[in-house]
DNA sequence: CGCTTGACACCGT
DNA sequence: AACGGTGCCAAGC
């Protein structure tokens, strides 16, 4: 594993909750720690090298925006997987945002 | 200990 | 609708 804080560890628990076929947002993930911090959510999912076990590509932007992924700002392989919940993306926003938001 | 950097959010224009 | 500026806060240097 690498660097373990326990600002991480939380957002990493709460990533876990989100079931498939749901996404939720950094910005709601903040507030489940009791903070704003959005940035330092998308920071240290960054940091996860587990995506397998952590699946962060469920957490999306508050306007409906699919986010980033592996340090980037645009991924096709998040896209993918949202396409395989059963999550439809159009133009690079969730479609029917807040039928399939979780919490 | 202070400055910079973000996988964001919000507001004004 | 699309930019741009500002604010939030952990991490890294």
């Amino acid at each position: 594993m690498g660097t373990s804080t326990r600002f991480r560890e939380r957002v990493y628990a709460a990533v876990k909750r989100i079931p498939p076929g749901k996404v939720c947002t950094y910005k709601t993930i903040a507030q489940m720690l009791g903070c704003k911090a959005y940035r330092a959510v998308g920071g240290a999912l960054r940091a996860n090298k587990h995506p397998m076990i952590i699946p962060c590509h469920r957490v999306v932007c508050s306007d409906g925006r699919v986010g980033g992924y592996f340090g980037r700002k645009a991924s096709a392989k998040k896209v993918k997987l949202l396409k395989g919940e059963g999550i439809t993306i159009t133009k690079g926003k969730v479609l029917g945002f807040g039928g399939v938001l979780w919490r």
